[in-house]
RNA sequence: GGGCGUGUAGCUCAGCGGUAGAGCAGCGGACUUUUAAUCCGUUGGUCGAAGGUUCGAUUCCUUCCACGCUCACCA
C-alpha cells in the first residue's frame, strides 16, 4: 500500500526508513538549488571497459574521457574523495580533488553524493600511486539520485527472497548474476544463429490456446472477455508447429515460454522457456544427431569449451553422446540388474517379480507405469550424462510414432545432462486414424481422474488428414540447459525473476479492511 | 500438500527466559593519492504476525505468513 505522506508531497512505500528519508530530503535541497538530481541527458565517452583497454594511450595523450556509473564505493578524504564507478562493462575508479573540478561539482560531491548515485565524471586518465588506473575528475556530476543504500559493500545481498523479489538489486551487487544472465542470452541468440544458418525458420505460434495439447501437464488457465470464452496459456506449441509442417514448411523452430500449473523446485518454474524444433523428412535418430552438433555446438562458441561442472561433478559434451534404450539403462545403472530380461509386454506380476530385489513400486499399475516408477527412482539421478535414452513407453508418448515391430514402443528419446532431462524429441506421429486412437486414450485416462493428460484435438487430426510429411521434433528445456552451462543448481539463478508470492503490500493487494488506511508522515 | 530449516537495524550476522548487540552503511567532525581508507563522536529495532505459558518472552509452546532445502506432484 503506497500513502502519501502528510506533510510533504513525498509518496512513501512503506518500508520507507530514515536513511531513505534523508536522501530524498537531499534531492530536494538539490532542486532548490537548480541541481537536477534526475539530469535528461549526458553521454559517456567510453565505458569503463574502454578506459582499461586504451589505457596506455589514453595516459600519453591525455585526452579527456566521459565515464558514467553506479558509485559502489566512495572514500571522501575532506578535499578530495576517491570512488569507484560501476558501469555495464565493469568498474574503473574516479578521483576528485576540490583544486581540479569547479567548485560546484566539488560541492555536488560532496554536500549530495550518495554510494548507489548514477554520476558522471569527466577527466584525464592517470594511474595512482598505488597503481590502478583512475579518472582525474575535471568535472564531476549526479546524473541520477539513489534513494535506497545498497546492500553492504563486503558481504554482499546474500538472502534468496532478497535477490529473487528485487533482482535489481542482485544484479547490482552480484557481479556472477550479471555473468549468468549474459550467458544465458549468449547461449539463446548462439542457438538461434546455429539454426537459422542450417536453414530452419524461427515462427511464432499462440501462447493461448482453447484446447491445451503438446504435453502432459496441467494448464493455466484465463478468460476472454468479449468472446466470453476460457483459454488456457499453452503447455506446448507442438500442435501448432506441427499444423505448420503440414501447411508445407519443413525446418522450423520457436523458442519461448511454455506454462505448466505444477509444483516449484529448483528445476521447475511455473513459467519456462522451450526450444521446440521440427524437421521434414527426418526421424528421431536424425534429432538425436542434431541435438547433439546443436548443443556440443553452443557450448564452444560460448564458453570456447566443452567440458564442464554441474552440481559439483563434471561432464563433457566433446565425446559422442552415449544412445541407451530405456530398458538398457535400468540394466546399465540398477546394481545387479544386468542380467535381468525386463520387457514391455510382460504382463505387470511378471515385471514386479522380476524388478523385485531392487525396487518396490508404490502403487499397482501396468507394466510401463512400474518400469517408470523404476527408472525415475533408480536410474534417472544417476544419468549424469550426456546421455540419450532411447525406446520409451508408447502408452506416455502420444504424439509420436510407434516403433516398427514393437508396437508398445515408441520412437522417442531423451537427453540427460546432469541428472536432468534437458531435451526431449521423437518422430512425430503423422497417421491421422492412429492420432485419433492415441487421443481416445488420453481421454480415457482423463476420465479415469488423469488430470495431466491429453485433450482430443480435432483439428489437429483434420491436419493431419491433409498429411504431414514424416517428421522429427525436439524440445529443449532452455533454463536446465543455462543451469547446467552456468553451474547453477536452481532454475531460479537462471531466470531473472522467478514466480514468488507477492508481498504483502505490493499493488493489487487489498488493504484489510478492518484497518483504514493511516496517515502517516515521512 | 508432507518433512526439515530460516526470519533480529538498510545489508551481513551474534544473542536464545531478566529492559536488544557487532561490523558495514547512515549522521556530525578531522583528513588533497585512497582502495574493506583511517581517526573521533553518534542515530537507528513492533527481534516476520497473532495467540498462549510465565512475575517477566526476541528466547519456550501453538497457529499463521514468507523464503530455502527436500519428498510428493510434475515426466
Amino acid at each position: 500500500m503506497i500513502t502519501p505522506c502528510v506533510n510533504c508531497r513525498f509518496t512513501m512505500l512503506p518500508d520507507w526508513n530514515e536513511i531513505i528519508r534523508l536522501r530524498y530530503q537531499k534531492a530536494e535541497r538539490m532542486r532548490s538549488e537548480n541541481i537536477e538530481p534526475f539530469v535528461h541527458r549526458w553521454l559517456p565517452s567510453h565505458s569503463t571497459a574502454a578506459v582499461r583497454e586504451n589505457s596506455a594511450q589514453l595516459i600519453e595523450s591525455k585526452e579527456k574521457v566521459r565515464v558514467a556509473g553506479r558509485i559502489i564505493a566512495l572514500r571522501m578524504m575532506g578535499k578530495a574523495a576517491f570512488f569507484h564507478i560501476k558501469d555495464e562493462s565493469g568498474a574503473l575508479q574516479c578521483y576528485v580533488k576540490i583544486d581540479a573540478v569547479p567548485e560546484h561539482s566539488f560541492y555536488v560531491l560532496k554536500t549530495y553524493t550518495d554510494i548507489g548515485d548514477i554520476v558522471g565524471v569527466e577527466g584525464e586518465v592517470f594511474i595512482t600511486r598505488t597503481g590502478e588506473l583512475t579518472v582525474l575528475a575535471q568535472d564531476y556530476r549526479i546524473l541520477a539520485k539513489s534513494m535506497r543504500p545498497l546492500p553492504e559493500k563486503w558481504h554482499g545481498l546474500r538472502d534468496p527472497e532478497t535477490r529473487y523479489r528485487q533482482r535489481y538489486v542482485d544484479l547490482i551487487v552480484n557481479d556472477h548474476v550479471r555473468e549468468t544472465f549474459v550467458r544465458r542470452s549468449q547461449i539463446v541468440s548462439t542457438m538461434r544463429e546455429y539454426l537459422t544458418a542450417l536453414g530452419y525458420l524461427e515462427v511464432e505460434t499462440p501462447m493461448m490456446h482453447p484446447i491445451c495439447g503438446g504435453a502432459n501437464a496441467r494448464p493455466f488457465k484465463t478468460h476472454h472477455n468479449a468472446l466470453d470464452m476460457d483459454l488456457y496459456l499453452r503447455i506446448a506449441p507442438e500442435l501448432y508447429l506441427k499444423r505448420l509442417m503440414v501447411g508445407g514448411f519443413e525446418r522450423i523452430f520457436e523458442i519461448n515460454r511454455n506454462f505448466r500449473n505444477e509444483g516449484i523446485s529448483t528445476r521447475h518454474n511455473p513459467e519456462f522457456t522451450m526450444l521446440e524444433l521440427y524437421t521434414a523428412y527426418w526421424d528421431y535418430r536424425d534429432t538425436m544427431d542434431l541435438t547433439e552438433d546443436t548443443i556440443r555446438s553452443v557450448a564452444q562458441r560460448v564458453f570456447g569449451a566443452t567440458a564442464f561442472t554441474f552440481d559439483g561433478k563434471e561432464f563433457d559434451l566433446g565425446p559422442p553422446f552415449p544412445r541407451l534404450t530405456y530398458l538398457e539403462a535400468i540394466r546399465r545403472f540398477v546394481p545387479g540388474a544386468e542380467n535381468v530380461d525386463l520387457r514391455w509386454d510382460d504382463p505387470p506380476e511378471v515385471t514386479k517379480a522380476k524388478i523385485a530385489p531392487f525396487f518396490t513400486p508404490e502403487f499397482d499399475g501396468p507394466t510401463y507405469q512400474l518400469l517408470i516408477d523404476m527408472f525415475e527412482a533408480l536410474v534417472e539421478p544417476q544419468l549424469q550424462g550426456p546421455i540419450f535414452i532411447t525406446e520409451f513407453a508408447k502408452a506416455v508418448s502420444p504424439l509420436a510414432k510407434s516403433k516398427p515391430g514393437d508396437p508398445l514402443v515408441a520412437e522417442r528419446f531423451e537427453l540427460y545432462i546432469g541428472g536432468m532431462e534437458i531435451a526431449n524429441g521423437y518422430s512425430e506421429l503423422n497417421d491421422p486414424q492412429e492420432q485419433y486412437q492415441r487421443f481416445k486414450e488420453q481421454m480415457e485416462a482423463r476420465a479415469r481422474g488423469d488430470e495431466e493428460a491429453q485433450q482430443m484435438d480435432e483439428d489437429y487430426i483434420r491436419a493431419l488428414e491433409y498429411g504431414m510429411p514424416p517428421a522429427s521434433g525436439l524440445g529443449i528445456g532452455i533454463d536446465r540447459l543455462v543451469m547446467v552451462l552456468t553451474n547453477s543448481p536452481s532454475i531460479r539463478d537462471v531466470i531473472l525473476f522467478p514466480l514468488l508470492k507477492p508481498e504483502k503490500w505490493v499493488a493489487g493487494h487489498e488493504e484489510d479492511p478492518e484497518q483504514p488506511a493511516r496517515e502517516r508522515e515521512c
